[in-house]
DNA sequence: GCCAACGTTGGC
DNA sequence: GCCAACGTTGGC
């Protein structure tokens, strides 16, 4: 069981639009760093999900429904495969509290979260510590799995 | 709106 | 294979 990180600009889709649509295609990550990790991603792993430009913080929990397959947003180009591969994800739950990006910073135990580190990363790994942590902060349960919307 | 960080591209 | 130029992300 690992646990991810989804960063979305509400703007183009916030956790609003994914809890209207139930479940979405994560397509369109175009960096070969996010789609290593969405390679590794297992259906029922859960993930934040992380609003970022406007509001800067984690407000809902996501979980793989659909392990990575080719994403369909990729043009066709002559002579050129398809490199780029995408994930289903759901809404679980929205978080109680969200958690903000300076929450995170101010918390010393947090410090070395991808967030932090990897500031450009549209798809990162949280470690099971961070993952609990950050459900504290946010007075969140852990969700059953296979819980749903 | 600015700019730092950093990934990608392309000339050599 | 190096590195300068360029584009994008995302915090501030």
């Amino acid at each position: 069981m690992n646990y991810w990180l989804f960063k979305s600009e509400p703007y183009k889709y916030s956790w609003d639009n994914l809890c209207k649509d139930k479940q979405t295609y994560w397509d369109g990550v175009r960096n070969y760093q996010a789609r290593n990790y969405m390679r590794q991603m297992e259906i029922g792993d859960f993930g934040l999900f992380y609003h970022s430009n406007e509001g800067k913080e984690a407000v809902g929990i996501v979980k793989i429904i659909k392990k990575c397959y080719p994403d369909h947003t990729f043009k066709p180009e002559p002579n050129k495969s398809n490199p780029w591969e995408m994930v289903d994800i759901a809404a679980v739950a929205p978080l109680k509290k969200a958690v903000t990006l300076a929450a995170v910073k101010s918390n010393p135990e947090l410090s070395n979260m991808a967030l932090v580190t990897k500031q450009r990363l549209s798809v990162q790994p949280i470690t099971p510590e961070e993952w609990q942590k950050v459900l504290d902060m946010a007075e969140t349960k852990q969700p059953e799995r296979g819980a749903a919307l």
